[in-house]
DNA sequence: CTTCTACTATTAGTATTTTCATAATTTTTA
DNA sequence: TAAAAATTATGAAAATACTAATAGTAGAAG
């Protein structure tokens, strides 16, 4: 998540980027409206956190002139002014939010979450599980395993996802034929053994080290130390 | 513009009523957060301003359950409790804005203002859908692929929109049949597979990168890269 | 009345899932 | 420790499920 920062006291200034990082957010710092502008308008962020008191180019001017551009970057207004009339004219030049100073920081941080959501949102950020060096995507129900993609047919990724989901933990025979085939276990069929040995043969055979460990006369057990 | 109004206190309520229609909104007032729920999951709103003391669900929960259904409307939080981290709690409930009574009535209206141009700045921006050398034109209902425009009827073109709103994502029939056909998944019925033929026909026949794919059982995915 | 759309029905072909027989391995028993 | 028993692995065949494609029908739209 990319925020860029314009701010002109360097004590707020780094103030905010210190604790801003610390949330693991990317942080730019730019210090007049000029810069501003130029900034927001090459590179892409999150949001932009904007100071209205700012040399050459005032705050409003930089959220009016991008909104003109045509950047819909979400800006959040910062000032020491606190009427509603600066509120008021802060937000008609295309701020999304407005701030005054002092703020606590965890309100920046909530305000910056909500103007982030919408965003984060519509880009449902893929889901995936990790192991090791094997990936699963949930969303293109793909494994990827050493930077190969691997197809698997639905039931391969169903008891693999079953078994991920519960890594390091041994799973019966009768545990995944409850959760993966919704059945009752019935002990005629070997169809997970068969399945396991599917697995097995695409994403463990030519890797040097396994995943998939028997524990006999318990189930299976999905991790990476031996 | 439709904004629904969720607060108890009379006076509150009828002031804000009075105040939005000589703007020229359209007003709905409820008074608990059940009807709140209630009216937000049936009808359209633009904006919702949503006091947090009300009787039966409070304001908080309300957000999170709408957030929860899926419903984005936009919603600015009302309350008396004016501490940062009430604040904090409301925005991350899923509102998108905060204000603390007493508030001026220009401050709200401009909060509305920036709340309502974000919503509908997103939607200007999102009137063309792309993947690859596929264009999804939502303003004239039609699709364009290597400079050729191609007529889909309206079940067809919903289906192309819903899948590659979720590009990248496998879709699953019973996610079609919810989402395009509105209705549960019946599995006597192959109208899914129908038009993923027709839709293939018309997009995908006569060009060599094929973007539509099938899982075999787990459903379709759309995307460009085999 | 004709054309278009949404849908149903059916088919054949293919991919997946399951079963089964047998081999390999591990655990138990003597 | 060696043989027997139990458990697991594997390959291939059989059964099943799934999908593509086409033709046909009812009803709406023009």
């Amino acid at each position: 998540m990319k925020i860029l920062i314009v701010e002109d006291e360097p004590k707020v200034a780094s103030f905010l980027k210190q604790g801003l990082e610390e949330q693991s957010y990317e942080v730019t710092v730019v210090f007049d409206g000029y810069f501003a502008k130029k900034m927001a308008g090459e590179n892409y962020y999150d949001v932009i956190i904007l100071d209205v008191l700012i040399p050459y180019i005032n705050g409003l001017e930089v959220a009016k002139q991008l909104r003109n551009e045509g950047i819909k970057t979400p800006i959040l207004m910062l000032t020491a002014l606190g009427s509603t009339d600066d509120k008021v004219v802060g937000l008609d030049a295309g701020a999304d939010d407005y701030l005054v100073k002092p703020f606590e920081f965890k309100e920046l941080l909530a305000r910056l979450r909500a103007l982030t959501k919408r965003f984060t949102d519509n880009m449902h950020e893929q889901r995936v599980i990790k192991l090791h060096d094997l990936e699963l995507d949930l969303d293109r129900k793909v494994v990827r395993r050493g930077g190969k993609t691997i197809d698997l047919t639905a039931k391969e990724f169903g008891l693999l996802e079953y078994l991920l989901r519960n890594k390091n933990r041994v799973i019966s025979r009768a545990e995944i034929s409850e959760k993966v085939w919704d059945s009752s276990f019935d002990t005629s069929t070997n169809v997970i053994d068969v399945y396991i040995n599917f697995l097995r043969k695409k994403i463990d055979k030519e890797f040097p080290t396994k995943i998939i460990h028997t524990m006999v006369g318990m189930g299976y057990i999905i991790k990476t130390e031996d």
